[in-house]
RNA sequence: UCCCCGGUAGCUCAAUUGGCAGAGCGACCGGCUGUUAACCGGUAGGUUGGUGGUUCGAGUCCACCCCGGGGAGCCA
């Protein structure tokens, strides 16, 4: 008897194998039942009459979220929910469980995330953590085919990258210490050793906020590469989501299908080049579409969000005044009012996605910064000293992979792109 | 931190001007041989978030508190 996994049915049809799973749902009428199993690679419908009394019996005894054994023969059937069929020869109960709590009716938000342990068994949750999988090893493949070196950032660390009050404060022994906000310092390190490198990691922001687009514990697809220019940077970064893209659309139909996720928009941005304007552009085209924003303001959510519409595609914004920016940022030649910085913005509302920039490299300018922006030398020290061994031009990037994940499951919260996600208000479970 | 909304059965929600606390789903019992969130009949299930106040009477009005949700700012 051969144990299968749901995901390899279409390559079984009619011969009889054994499934290992649990009972997400089930239907009768009368002589018949249909069971509805997943086991973590799918779902799949089995059927049960009364001419097999013995395994008729012990599906009548299943609740939902049992776990069970079944053997039986698949085959197409149109009436089943994904068009194959299970015709139940043996029916094993492993676990019966206890009166399960989310039902396949309607729940609210606050219901589901108290029950997030339970939640991501649903197919529709179920679905998103396949397709973050998929973001998360095609990011992994991107670098490594490029000649990428796979490093690591600490999660402790002493200083802050972005401001200072979104910072999560711990006991560091006799010391204080706060979870990295970011590991991109320590990358432009590791980038010097070893040229050009990548990291996956969480981010902790303290932050107060509460919208659709945030999450307190965060990761981020982090690159920093030496010798590289902004240009280069961004060329990077284009070619790095429309890889992404394009690996889930090709491996996650199932799971996009299953979201109802519109794919169009999708194929756009693996086909078309992504525009690139600059802050000094954005200002005008929102102007035109009624947003007078004054020189030096940053973007509010609407903004970004008919920006995105306006191009229907991922949309680069560069060169954004210097002062709205982080203290490494390095100024543009032709204008040192602005920086080699650009955030990347996803169409259809999911926001910003990338951030990025040419870093500065020059000594006396990175000194001049820390000092502009308020921040105290003693934990940048070792940065700093980047600038004194061999400094060399050099830039990156991170990727927020939630909103990313958000952008192509069509999902509209990134709560629900992150197995067990850290919110305002929300730690637990 | 600010603005808006909410908290009633396990869940999603009703409850008219302040006047007997209800429905659907789920659970349980029964019926039905092709269901698609199946359907049909029945049973059980309540300290209306908390404290105080107004009132003959409060789920409903007032004050404070607690807990959520949506959004803003900030950011990925």
């Amino acid at each position: 008897m051969k144990t299968v996994r749901i995901a390899e049915i279409p390559s079984v049809l009619g011969e009889e194998v054994q499934l290992q799973g649990w009972l997400y749902q089930k239907r009768s009428s009368g002589g018949i039942q249909f069971l509805i199993l997943r086991d973590g690679s799918g779902i799949l419908q089995a059927v049960v009459t009364k001419k097999n009394p013995e395994a008729f019996e012990a599906a009548e005894e299943l609740t939902q979220e049992s776990a069970l054994k079944v053997r039986g023969v698949p085959k197409e059937d149109p009436r089943a929910p994904t068009g194959y069929e299970l015709s139940i020869t043996k029916l094993e109960l492993v676990h019966r469980a206890e009166d399960y709590p989310i039902t396949p009716k309607e729940h609210g938000p606050g219901f589901l995330l108290d029950h997030r342990h339970l939640w991501i068994r649903s197919p529709r949750q179920a679905a998103i953590l396949r397709i973050r999988h998929e973001v998360l090893q095609a990011i992994r493949d991107f670098f490594h085919e490029r000649g990428f070196v796979a490093t690591e950032a600490p999660i402790f660390t002493p200083l802050s990258v972005e401001g200072t009050t979104t910072l999560f404060e711990v006991e560091y022994f006799d010391e204080k210490a706060y979870l990295s906000q970011s590991g991109q310092l320590y990358l432009e390190a590791t980038a010097m050793a070893l040229g050009w490198v990548y990291w996956i990691g969480p981010a902790f922001r303290a932050e107060r906020s509460k919208t659709r687009k945030h999450l307190i514990e965060f990761w981020m697809a982090e690159a920093e590469m030496a010798y590289w220019d902004h240009e280069r940077n961004l060329r990077l970064q284009e070619e790095l989501v429309k890889y992404v893209v394009q690996r889930v659309l090709e491996r996650r139909s199932e799971e996009l299908a299953l979201r109802e996720r519109d794919t169009a928009p999708l194929e756009r941005a693996v086909e078309e080049p992504f525009p690139r304007i600059t802050y000094a552009e954005a200002l005008e085209i929102l102007k035109q579409k009624g947003f007078e924003i004054p020189w030096g303001e940053d973007f509010g959510a609407p903004h970004e969000e008919a920006l995105g519409e306006h191009f229907g595609l991922p949309v680069f914004i560069e060169k954004f005044p210097a002062r709205m920016k982080a203290f490494y940022m390095q100024p543009d030649p032709d204008d040192p009012d602005v920086v080699l910085a650009a955030d990347l913005i996803a169409p259809e509302g999911y926001g910003e996605i990338i951030g990025g920039s040419e870093r500065i490299h020059d000594e006396a300018l990175l000194v001049q910064k820390l000092q502009e922006f308020g921040l105290p030398r003693e934990p940048y020290e070792w940065y700093i000293d980047l600038r004194r061994y061999g400094s060399v031009p050099h830039a990156g990037f991170g990727l927020g992979i939630e909103r990313t994940v958000a952008w192509l499951a069509g999902v509209q919260h990134v709560r629900e792109c992150i197995p067990f996600p850290r919110m305002l208000y929300r730690l637990r479970p």
